[in-house]
DNA sequence: GGAAGATGACAAG
DNA sequence: TTGTCCTCTTCCC
């Protein structure tokens, strides 16, 4: 579930529903029982997302970090709490509503300085208005590693995961094993704009939709996609299915040990690049 | 009832 | 590059 947005959202819910109040803290599972009795009855001040990572901020200079990893999740639900269903890590909870975080692979209470080094191990986020796109692009330009891998590597950019990756490189017709040196300075600014809209028009909508008008299911009159995440798509998880723009099938393969999607056809390396566009280049990584 | 898989990240080699 | 952790859901027997 958990992109960049997922975890905006989160921090906007978990501030409206317990922020300036005092909550109790309780780890039902156990694992994070000595900090959650520290936490107990504490005023939380506010929350706070910095690309994937979620900062819960009780008094005290005190943060609850969680990352919800590739299963996490943290549910908030009005009325009062019932008895925990599965395996609880961290329960806030008032009166009126509660919150549940099951399978993160963070949940850990930090001081301001683990705090501050978080942050700055951080790349710029799309979602924050004072993000430094020319950071990422220092990064990116100086690497030989492919285009998809810079994309999700958290200290280049953050909060970008393996469906905005994807479905940006389709976006700018991009190849993605196009090494980060060959990218051009323009189409990198492209990109982080598309990103900044996608991800905020995410972070509107709770899901991840990245096609563009035309090709949406009432436009071209296809069935709508029917999957857990929710929004339409160009290459995720599409593999084998005609592309949407021209047909071809969708290509998958696994890249730094994720699932990668791309369209063979409207995919190619940088104009910038001195090679050609023969995929067989591709394949040199 | 069990295996596989999932929008992530890290350590070890 | 591989293995490991986190939890729940889906699919197959």
């Amino acid at each position: 579930m958990p992109e960049g947005h997922t975890l905006h959202r989160l921090a906007t819910e978990i501030e409206a529903t317990f922020g300036r109040r005092r909550v109790r803290v309780e780890s039902p599972q156990g694992r994070f029982a000595e900090s959650a009795a520290l936490l107990d009855g504490a005023l939380l001040r506010g929350a706070e997302a910095v690309g994937k990572h979620l900062l819960v901020e009780f008094s005290g200079r005190r943060w609850v970090h969680v990352h919800l990893g590739l299963i996490g999740g943290f549910v908030v639900t009005r009325g009062p709490a019932p008895p925990p269903v599965g395996v609880v890590r961290l329960r806030l909870r008032h009166k009126t509503a509660y919150a549940d975080l099951r399978g993160p692979t963070t949940c850990q209470l930090i001081g301001p300085g683990e705090r501050e080094s978080l942050l700055a191990r951080l790349g710029p986020d799309p979602l924050s208005a004072d993000a430094d796109p020319e950071q990422a692009w220092r990064r990116i330009t100086r690497s030989s590693a492919p285009i998809a891998v810079l994309l999700m590597q958290q200290p280049v950019l953050a909060g970008v995961g393996n469906v905005y990756r994807a479905e940006l490189l389709f976006r700018h017709g991009l190849e993605p094993h196009t090494p980060g040196r060959l990218l051009g300075h323009d189409r990198w600014q492209a990109m982080w704009g598309d990103l900044v809209a996608l991800m905020r028009e995410g972070v509107r909508t709770g899901q991840i939709d990245t096609v563009h008008t035309e090709h949406t299911p009432e436009a071209m009159a296809r069935a709508p996609r029917v999957d857990d995440h929710g929004g339409e798509v160009y290459v995720y998880r599409r593999s084998g299915q005609p592309c949407h723009v021209c047909e071809t099938p969708i290509r998958t393969e696994v890249l730094a040990g994720r699932n990668l999607f791309w369209c063979p056809t409207c995919q190619r390396p940088d104009p910038r690049s001195d090679r050609t566009t023969d995929c067989a280049d591709a394949a040199d990584h």
